[in-house]
DNA sequence: AAAGGTTACAACCGCACCTTA
DNA sequence: GTAAGGTGCGGTTGTAACCTT
């Protein structure tokens, strides 16, 4: 239970509700000639009817110069879905990975627009059936493409739900279609499995993912912008078992490959995910599965030059193309 | 054009953590 | 060691704008 706390000023006088410009300018005015100080204090000072702890949201959420603002690349919600994977519900965490985007804002938006897509998306996943299929099929996707993260996000997203998640078997038209993720993998005595960055049960769904291109990309990019430390990387690469000949060991080969080829200059403080997630594909290209994150994520977006769901639709149709394992 | 529904975003609340006296 | 202050975080709510009927 926290402490019982003074309140950061008089409640009755303040006011609540949505900043006026006015309000806005007086905080701006007053922080640029003074710092924030003490947030506490903070309000009395600039001559605002506002609680420090208002205060400091506003600008911490909204009037900050460094905050960009307009919709979300992309390459951004790749990174978010990416970290959300590692992360959770982490915002702070997450946020402290896209500079210039706040907490609020990556948790409005996975809450409004990704987790919504995210757990229609799968439910497609779980109910499509192959047109070839003739008895119970099942179908697995080789690589932990768009779609994989989508699934993978989309689990965590309907076990917060309370939804049934993997290896889901659904009766569609008296065919059974079972519907199956390969990132799992094997772990053994992985104490990342009692980090608080995986929650279980589906913690070997993200240690999966974190073993795959998706984790490498993240785990390059987490170098590079200095969010882990290379020795919890390599700790925590090396914690997981890789199987001899396993399709997780392959990518954690074709992983190694890339970062070690990976001759690019270094980048510099602003986030360029573009540059990962390019890098990555080019390590996956002796893969026949080809899918395009770029339109995926237009997709879960809604991004105006997308078709609407058809492109799903479409994405959907090639799933009998996967080689059967 | 109006009403009702939906979406996206801003803001608030309560709790937890960290620091300091 | 502990209490209190200061701050940060995640969940939730409020609301304006937009969309649909």
């Amino acid at each position: 239970m926290g402490k019982r706390k003074t309140p950061f000023c008089d409640m009755e006088k303040m006011k609540r509700g949505v900043w006026s410009p006015e309000e806005d300018a007086k905080l701006i005015q007053y922080i640029k000639e003074h710092g924030h100080g003490t947030w506490r204090h903070l309000p009395k000072q600039a001559g605002i009817l506002r609680s420090g702890k208002s205060c400091r949201l506003r600008w911490m959420n909204y009037l900050r110069p460094d905050i960009k603002r307009g919709p979300f690349a992309p390459e951004e919600v790749a990174t978010i879905i990416q970290l959300h994977g590692l992360f959770g519900n982490k915002w702070a965490a997450i946020a402290s990975h896209l500079p210039g985007r706040t907490d609020n804002d990556i948790k409005n938006l996975w809450n409004t627009r990704l987790k919504k897509h995210l757990q229609s998306m799968n439910h497609n996943l779980l109910t499509y059936q192959s047109p070839s299929s003739s008895g119970p099929s099942t179908v697995k996707s080789d690589f932990p493409s768009t779609r994989q993260m989508v699934k993978c996000a989309s689990a965590r997203v309907e076990a917060e739900a309370g939804l049934p998640i993997e290896s889901s078997s659904i009766k569609t038209g008296g065919e059974s279609v079972r519907v199956e993720a390969e990132a799992p993998l094997s772990i053994q005595s992985s104490s990342l499995l009692n980090s608080p960055l995986v929650d279980k049960p589906y913690s070997d769904i993200y240690l999966g993912l974190w073993n795959s291109i998706v984790g490498g990309s993240f785990r390059k990019t987490a170098r590079k912008s200095g969010g882990l430390s290379e020795n919890a990387i390599s700790q925590t690469s090396l914690q997981m078992k890789l199987e001899p000949g396993s399709i997780v060991e392959d990518q954690a080969k074709a992983n190694r490959t890339s970062a070690s080829s990976d001759t690019a200059p270094e980048q510099d403080d602003s986030y360029k995910p573009k540059v990962d997630m390019m890098a990555v594909s080019d390590s996956i290209g002796s893969n026949e599965f080809t899918d395009s994150s770029d339109t995926a994520l237009k997709l879960l977006l809604d991004f105006p030059d997308d078709d609407g769901m058809e492109f799903l639709d479409e994405q959907m149709g090639n799933i009998s193309d996967f080689p059967n394992l």
